[in-house]
DNA sequence: GCGACAG
DNA sequence: ATCTTGTCGC
């Protein structure tokens, strides 16, 4: 026990991830979780994702911006760097923001929205990689992962419908059914300075006269391929 | 009491 | 995350 709430702090890690937790704590409150962001507004979507190397030592970081209405990758980018922690539950943010940020100056025009792979608000304090990255930025975030960290939620009966994930009695994301069951829904949650409803509906038009069935969202699918494709260049 | 635990 | 074989379905 060293952390007093959810997710405990590896003990090799307690004294340098204490002070860690408490700038989540300082920061949370500063999360929004509204905003003036709606769907006429977006054109520009980015989506950021990191994959590693087997031994951890290297790792790519990739970021494609695509357009919400044609859905073509209108920008890629990508970049090398090395982890400067190991992954730890509750602190992923802090092992790949370096990567992020890099990646991110290199973009030409700033998109209108940023996926990220992770989670948003869906985190023991309320501010996963996604909420923490979307303050940093001052721009509308929502984080979608594979896994779900923490919560309850029942299985959306079709492709195409959500459920709520819910904690302590509050809603914290959405179950997005992605693919056809028995695939395992993706789970979306706010990051900053955009509403539940308009983060549903916004990854919902993904997948919406799509040609390929995928579990992710056209921008994390192709950052994902990007950085896979270009980290074994260098393995 | 044990185990859970984004990437 | 990454590793890893065969297997199911279009």
């Amino acid at each position: 026990m060293t952390d007093g709430k959810f997710l405990d702090i590896p003990k090799d890690f307690r004294k340098e991830l204490i002070p860690v937790r408490q700038e989540q704590v300082l920061l949370s409150p500063h999360v929004l979780l509204d905003g003036d962001l709606s769907l006429e507004d977006i054109t520009l979507v980015a989506g950021l994702d990191v994959a590693y190397s087997k031994d951890d030592k290297l790792a790519c970081v990739s970021l494609v911006v695509v357009d919400f209405r044609t859905l073509e990758p209108v920008e890629e980018h990508f970049e090398y760097f090395q982890p400067s922690i190991p992954y730890i539950p509750s602190f992923l943010y802090y092992r790949e923001s370096p990567g992020y940020h890099s990646v991110i100056k290199h973009l030409e025009e700033k998109p209108d929205l940023f996926l990220f792979d992770g989670n948003g608000i869906i985190h023991p304090y309320g501010i996963g990689l996604a909420s923490q990255m979307g303050l940093e930025l001052q721009q509308p975030t929502v984080g979608i992962a594979k896994k779900l960290l923490m919560g309850k939620y029942v299985d959306p009966l079709k492709k195409g419908g959500y459920s709520q994930i819910v904690f302590e009695e509050k809603v914290i994301g959405a179950a997005f059914q992605s693919a056809d069951p028995p695939a395992k829904p993706i789970f979306l949650s706010q990051g900053h300075l955009i509403n539940f409803n308009t983060m549903v509906y916004v990854i919902r038009e993904f997948f919406q006269n799509q040609i390929f069935s995928t579990k992710l969202p056209i921008p994390l699918l192709l950052a994902d391929k990007l950085a896979r494709e270009k980290l074994g260049e260098r393995e």
